[in-house]
DNA sequence: CGTGTAAGGAATTCTGACACG
DNA sequence: CGTGTAAGGAATTCTGACACG
């Protein structure tokens, strides 16, 4: 509940992220365009990747290998960024509920 | 025993660096030159950073805002070194002794 | 469609040095 | 000692375009 931001916090530059997993810039450029990965940009408009973007960039790049359009490498992403969020929405839930129930029995957080 | 790899991978530009850090690039060069911080070279020369350094960096400059002279910084991080490495030292120590249990009453690892 | 490449400009980084205190 | 700054060059990144298939 925190190592994630090691993890998502985007700091790397493309240079680097091309080193990382062997990709043209031109194609990590190009996969930005078809809405496959979005980095930020720094204040004068340099792209900047996360870790978790590389290894998306990986998968990206194996399915591309595979013959696998872009177009449909974008549907399997949000396929699975919906899926997360589900996952998500029902940890909290579930945490909601059990601070209710805490509520209930009078017990205190800690 | 692996998420550490995002925290002590070394992908970050020194501008990038100085933006986290809000340290000049002078004096995150200079750190470097008292041997504070250890940043990789990338193939032309430029400087890469980990997270792990951006912290030491934040350390650092607390420090040397308290009038810490950077000699007397350097010698706090070989303490602090040292004494994570006796930590694992006995960490590795307690695993192989584990080990030589089981392999005594004849369990398997798994 | 997916990727390479050459093009020109702007921003980044590097080193060594001078400045000040 | 610790940090700022100006200097000049080399490497990085950006965008838009043409090429090919």
């Amino acid at each position: 509940m925190e190592g994630e931001s090691y993890k998502t916090r985007k700091v790397i530059t493309i240079g680097i992220v091309s080193e990382l997993t062997g990709l043209s810039e031109r194609r990590i450029r190009y996969y930005e365009e078809r809405k496959l990965i979005t980095p930020e940009r720094s204040e004068k408009g340099n792209r900047k990747y996360s870790f978790s973007d590389i290894e998306q960039l990986m998968d990206i790049a194996n399915k591309r290998e595979e013959g696998v359009p872009t177009q449909e490498i974008r549907q399997d992403i949000l396929k699975e960024k919906k899926k997360k969020e589900e996952e998500n929405e029902r940890d909290i839930r579930k945490k909601m509920l059990r601070g209710q129930i805490n509520a209930q029995f009078g017990l205190r957080d800690k």
